[in-house]
RNA sequence: GGCUGGGUGGCAGAGUGGUCAUGCAGCGGCCUGCAAAGCCGUGGACGUCGGUUCGAUUCCGGCCUCAGCCUCCA
């Protein structure tokens, strides 16, 4: 039975679907003025392996993760570079989708924008004034009307009271309430302005959620993710919106994934120590950072330095050197390798003790892979099962090895600060050359030979049987 | 100040009321021409003070301490 943490009670629960089967799963997506960081990264990780193992367990997943791309940041940012804003957020969403891709992250069913969602904002808004949730200020934005909504702060365990009393913010003489939060602002000259029955303008961030997420996946659904800090307000107030415009429980599992550090530091602008995943994908292949990212428990904060990615890459070719010289076979599964993996994955997607079993199952080819060639192919072609629904493992083990698919990826659009790109040809011709010096037993020769690839870079491997492997240092 | 969640061996990172995490690093051995990889074995830990218990790193309480949120933020 799948536990899962929910955020409005604090505790894992037993997850049961609305729906006996399905799973209607909305991530807060991102904010689309500038390129992913690794923080992006994690959310869309995190949330690809939620998905990954509900279908593996059957569950018909339909999975929305938005995008805001009309927000104030965009408008400034497409300011300061002179450039259309839809030039803009067009450029950051291909971006983004390449960032997932390579990060072998599965495509969303659904991928709404807050700009084609407009009218099913205003339809929601509308509601909520009908019903009395909101009220239009003398300066002609909507805000909600937080007083209104009794359960306001369950989510975050907050209370107004509290809320009000450690209001840092100044007050704005418009709103009513400093809790109050705008749903619409009254246009300004310059921005851009969708058509009201309250006046030109456009929607406030928490609305977009709300409306699309209902919209998409019906007024009651299954979990609702996304970073630790969208708890509170973000997520508090599509509660309020959603549950005050329906009249419907909103969502039943709440999941957050915890924050990313950088050399325990959090990883802010101000600090200058922000990674974007471009950026880190010039010095990692992409499932480098994948592993890193699964090494933890979603809610753990991920602390990124160059000796964790390390650590994960070191790791990773552990597990595909195990994986090298066999056909994976779908035959019976070997073991209970699965029913642990599985065990541990239901106990709130414990991804790091899942990642334990995989290793064992690592350490168990390796032990049978010289006597029983069959077995040891049925345990690669479970390794291989349990590493996919991780998003892992799926490369050909040579090519992550020989960092084939790194150097293909980081040749195009990325500047690349690897060493120069490796002459396979020059390689094999070098071994070939070594196995001659050594079957003549001259050694002088055989390892001048393989230090001069070390230096480059290349690491030799003499295997059982002769033969001679090599991969990336 | 309020609300959350933490403090585990050299590093990373799970977990448990009384035999094992796991990966990297270390040590011994096997394998190898020597290495590398791999296998076998091995040392090393649970912030602090109390309490509950036959027994607590694991449960309870105090304390110290760290992080996040309370303001846009994945």
């Amino acid at each position: 039975m799948l536990q899962i943490h929910n955020s409005l009670t604090s505790c894992k629960e037993p997850f049961r679907p609305i729906v006996p089967g399905e799973v209607r799963l909305y991530v807060c997506g991102m904010t689309v003025y500038d390129y992913c960081h690794i923080g992006h990264a994690r959310v869309m990780v995190v949330f690809d392996v939620v998905v990954r193992y509900l279908r593996s367990q059957g569950f018909a997943v339909t999975y929305v993760r938005n995008i805001t791309d009309i927000d104030d940041k965009i408008i400034r940012r497409a300011a300061e570079n002179g450039e259309d804003i839809s030039a803009l957020t067009a450029r950051f969403i291909a971006a983004m989708q390449q960032d997932a891709l390579s990060l072998g992250v599965l495509p969303p069913d659904r991928e709404p924008r807050a700009t084609d969602s407009i009218s099913i904002i205003l339809a929601m808004i509308e509601q909520l004034l009908t019903s009395g949730y909101a009220y239009q200020a003398n300066n002609g934005d909507i805000y909600y009307d937080v007083s209104r909504f009794v359960p306001y702060g369950r989510l975050s365990g907050k209370h107004p009271e509290e809320l009000r009393a450690g209001a840092r913010v100044e007050v704005m003489e418009a709103k009513d309430d400093p809790l109050d939060f705008v749903l619409w602002k009254a246009a300004k000259p310059g921005e851009p302005a969708w058509d009201s029955p309250w006046g030109a303008g456009r929607p406030g961030w928490h609305i977009e959620c709300s409306a699309m997420s209902t919209a998409t996946l019906g007024n009651h659904f299954d979990i609702h993710g996304g970073g630790a800090d969208l708890q509170f307000p973000h997520h508090e107030n599509e509660i309020a919106q959603s549950e005050a415009a329906t009249g419907e429980p909103f969502v039943n599992f709440w999941m957050h994934n915890g924050f990313v550090r950088v050399d325990d530091e959090k990883m802010s602008k101000s600090l200058g120590n922000f990674f974007t995943v471009r950026e880190v994908l010039t010095h990692y292949p992409p499932e480098v950072l994948r592993f890193f990212i699964v090494a933890s428990h979603y809610r753990s904060p991920l602390n990124y330095s160059n000796q964790n990615l390390d650590a994960a890459r070191a790791a990773l070719i552990r597990l595909y050197t195990a994986l090298r010289g066999l056909t994976p076979s779908d035959g019976p599964g070997a073991g209970d390798f699965a029913a642990r993996f599985h065990a541990t994955m239901e106990d709130d997607f414990n991804t790091p003790e899942a990642l334990a079993v995989c290793f064992e199952l690592a350490r168990e080819i390796n032990r049978v892979r010289a006597e029983d060639r069959e077995y040891a192919a049925r345990l690669a072609g479970e390794l291989r099962r349990l590493g996919g629904i991780l998003g892992l493992l799926q490369d050909d083990p040579d090519a992550f090895l020989h960092g084939e698919k790194w150097e293909a990826r980081s040749g195009e659009k990325l500047e690349v600060s690897l060493e120069a790109a490796i002459d396979v040809a020059a390689i094999d011709a070098a071994i070939a050359a070594r196995q001659a010096a050594r079957k003549a037993k001259d050694f002088a020769a055989s390892d001048r030979i393989r230090d001069e690839l070390k230096s480059q870079g290349v690491v030799l491997e003499d295997r059982p049987g002769g033969v001679t492997t090599w991969r990336r240092e």
